[in-house]
DNA sequence: TCTGGGGTCCTAGGACCC
DNA sequence: TCTGGGGTCCTAGGACCC
């Protein structure tokens, strides 16, 4: 991008306390009150309302440890709803789409759009416009930062978060001003600085964003790598993390879950693993990709270092596939290779690698694992059921029929109020 | 008792080759 | 007395993001 020659500005938009805000606009006794969105598995805070906030409840607080705490303050809990959050979603982007034919949407709730420049009043008015609109059309509240750089976009629109009077929006252009905002900014809180960058650098007396702009750039180089000097660049105005319209496609796909309940025995977690590869080849079918390779791995609780333990595999094909059962019998054969019996596991997965797209395909030598019709079109028919009359309609005996142990938790989901067809439940 | 899931990129170091 | 140097590829691990 030739900054120089086109000066352009970034919009950043990011919903309010996103998960919230979807079910807000389905459940009007959410308004006003101290709300908490759930992980999966119901272990812990992932999304919070304003009040919730206020009451010091954290991001990633385990759910056991605050019970008596919520039903204290009256906190609603609710377990998460991807299929609602990510219609939800497509919903938001669609709108911001009507702005600018240049978004990146970055994540389920933030996207990027670039606009050539324009005087910053006008600037202002655009941001506000797209910010009334969303709400309006969606039912979603959301902030807009604008900036000449995304890392700076990113800040901006912090601070409409933490601005009230700033109605939501918020312009960083002016230099003297950027600089003084930045003095006010955690180096904690720039975009690129996670937790072990920023403990570095607070060791070394860098404390806030204007610090770290200040710093020479080859020390930023050396100790941060190149992504750490892409960041500092940007917090001087030059751009240099590309626009990224679109994205280029996955590279790995994963797929998995924490046990309800901890799991020791082969034949349960050949049951979950058993699940989450039929998942994971459903997700590739719909991006129109093959998997290279299959990787599987197991491991027993974080929380207890003493006991940890974990191990994964890897195992390459013999020609990219998206046929279930191929990528299942990979995934199988190296559960029983790194299986370890005496362990209490608490989280199994498998995650495709090299992905290829579909026409991408090359013939293997001997022309034996080359996809064969028969298979394609067993796998079309699985997916259109699964569509039709939701998932887990069809699936592979291998996955185990009934409830388990090791099934997740989810208590308190909301319904899938926006997608409820593929939802409802099916008559066996 | 009970703590998420899904990604990307970068770097260092070893293997291997010429 | 004396042991090159450089390129590429792969992988594991560590950092980041939401």
């Amino acid at each position: 991008m030739d900054s120089a020659a086109v000066p352009a500005f970034t919009l950043m938009v990011d919903c309010n306390n996103f998960y919230v805000s979807c079910e807000r606009v389905f459940d009007a006794t959410l308004a006003r009150r101290p709300v908490v969105v759930l992980s999966n598995n119901d272990g812990c805070v992932i999304a919070r309302s304003n009040e919730a906030k206020a009451l010091e409840i954290e991001i990633g607080d385990p759910v056991f440890k605050r019970k008596d705490f919520f039903a204290r303050h009256g906190v609603r809990i609710l377990s998460s709803n991807y299929a609602l959050y990510g219609d939800m979603s497509a919903r938001v982007m669609q709108v911001l789409a009507r702005f600018s034919p240049d978004v990146e949407r970055y994540s389920i709730d933030e996207a990027f759009l670039l606009f050539p420049a324009r005087p910053p009043d006008e600037l202002r008015t655009l941001a506000e416009d797209i910010r009334r609109t969303v709400l309006r059309w969606t039912g979603i509240p959301a902030c807009v930062g604008v900036a000449r750089t995304k890392t700076l976009a990113k800040i901006a629109n912090r601070l409409a978060k933490k601005t009230p009077a700033s109605g939501g929006v918020w312009l960083l252009d002016d230099p003297a001003d950027i600089a003084a905002r930045l003095a006010q900014v955690a180096v904690d809180d720039v975009w690129g600085i996670g937790r072990r960058y920023a403990a570095f650098l607070r060791g070394r007396g860098i404390a806030t964003a204007l610090q770290l702009a200040r710093q020479p750039r080859d020390w930023v180089r050396r100790h941060l790598t190149i992504g750490g000097l892409h960041t500092v660049m940007e917090l001087g105005g030059e751009p240099c993390i590309p626009f990224e319209e679109n994205p280029p496609p996955a590279r790995s796909l994963l797929c998995s879950r924490s046990f309800g309940e901890r799991v020791a025995d082969l034949g349960s977690l050949e049951e979950a693993l058993s699940t989450h590869v039929q998942r994971a080849a459903e997700k590739l079918r719909q991006k129109g990709l093959r998997a290279g390779a299959v990787q599987a791995f197991l491991e027993t609780s974080r929380f207890r270092p003493e006991e940890y333990f974990a191990h994964s595999g890897c195992q390459a094909l013999a020609a990219p596939t998206a046929y279930t059962p191929e990528l299942h019998a990979a995934a199988l054969r190296i559960l029983r290779a790194i299986y370890r019996p005496g362990h209490a596991y608490q989280r199994i997965g498998v995650l495709l690698l090299d992905l290829v797209p579909e026409g991408a395909r090359q013939l293997t030598f001997w022309d034996l694992d080359v996809e064969q019709p028969r298979h394609k079109a067993l796998m079309q028919a699985l997916d259109k059921v699964n569509a039709t009359y939701g998932r887990g309609t069809l699936v592979f005996a291998a996955a185990g029929l009934g409830p388990k142990a090791w099934h997740m938790r989810q208590e308190r989901r909301s319904n899938r109020y926006t997608t409820r067809w593929a939802e409802l439940p099916v008559a066996h």
